[in-house]
DNA sequence: ACCTGAACACCGTTCAAGT
DNA sequence: ACCTGAACACCGTTCAAGT
């Protein structure tokens, strides 16, 4: 832990990088919740200055922006299979990520300016997959936003049970309870 | 506009009424989305002291509580007609009030506090209705979640398509669209 | 270019005091 | 009982300065 001064980093410290700055910041929306990720607690996980944070990020939003890219870049439907199945795998994919992220699911959710951006790309990588398994364009929309809607629904239920662990909440649709629902819908596509 | 001084209200001047604040409160959330609804701005609105609030709400969790309770007490299945339009009905009226307030169903989405009673309430009537219509337990459980789901995720599209109106956004599955889906799943059911 | 410290304009909320 | 004013402990963010 050496210590830090002002100025320009000299050639042997190295700068701090943006994607320690995203991990930290992930483990904190991880272990306290979206109401603990302040830019001034980040930055003290972190060991810098308040302000150097936005060196590196246009604002706290920016931050939240480049998180959910961290994240959510990684959901792909799967190269192969049958078009049904790959639908299939799209959704899951989706659901996995957000299982793993509860609170910062919650953070893209608040905050409109973060959110559009993946959700739109998924359902557009959606809609394609649904017309390649034979569905009408009106019938992909349709679907499209049954499936996605589905999975943000549930996702809620997971992040709003998750933020404060109340064990009296109403059985989230978590985990398998969530695959069994996604199977229904599957077959009544 | 009488100007308010300190202590008790005389007889003549009446003393503040929560539901004045409820309304004021949620016409500021209509008006300006979540970000602008603070404590301060709704005392300023209401003419009164930031810190009156506080004798009638708990806390600002305490008060969005109080603004769920009186926009979501009224959703309730219709009393009469065959089960699966009863339970039509419910969803189209939790849709409906949601559709009325998107900045609320933001508020209540981001605070873990808040959220549960309600959606718990309904997803109980929805399982009783579900039953009713001839499904098992567990198959009423899986469309209770599938049904809740997909109107939580339209209604989360809603509520960030609204919050900043960006026209870009993917039109998200409001009005017409959400019944297109809601029938669709009814069939499936 | 990269980092910091002080300062600004806000928050929600507590507390003591007024009638 | 009901209301207020000042104060506390925070925020995100801007700005000037340091290397």
């Amino acid at each position: 832990m050496t210590k830090r001064g002002p100025g320009r980093p000299s050639a042997n410290t190295e700068a701090v990088s943006p994607s320690k700055i995203l991990s930290e910041a992930l483990a904190i929306l991880d272990a306290k919740g979206l109401e603990g990720l302040t830019m001034r607690a980040l930055a003290a996980r972190v060991g810098i200055n308040p302000m150097t944070i936005y060196h590196h990020f246009v604002d706290r939003d920016g931050l939240t922006r480049a998180l959910a890219d961290s994240v959510y870049s990684a959901v792909h439907p799967p190269e192969d299979g049958d078009p049904r199945a790959r639908v299939a795998g799209l959704i899951a994919a989706y659901h996995s990520e957000v299982l793993k992220h509860p609170a910062l699911t919650l953070a893209i959710f608040s905050r409109p300016s973060v959110f559009p951006g993946h959700a739109r790309r998924i359902t557009s990588d959606l809609n394609k997959l649904l017309e390649e398994a034979g569905l009408s364009p009106d019938r992909s929309q349709l679907w499209g936003h049954i499936l996605v809607d589905y999975t943000h629904g549930a996702a809620l239920a997971v992040a709003l049970a998750g933020e404060h662990n109340l064990s009296q909440s109403p059985s989230p649709n978590t985990g398998d309870s969530f695959d069994d629902g996604l199977n229904e819908l599957l077959k009544a596509l």
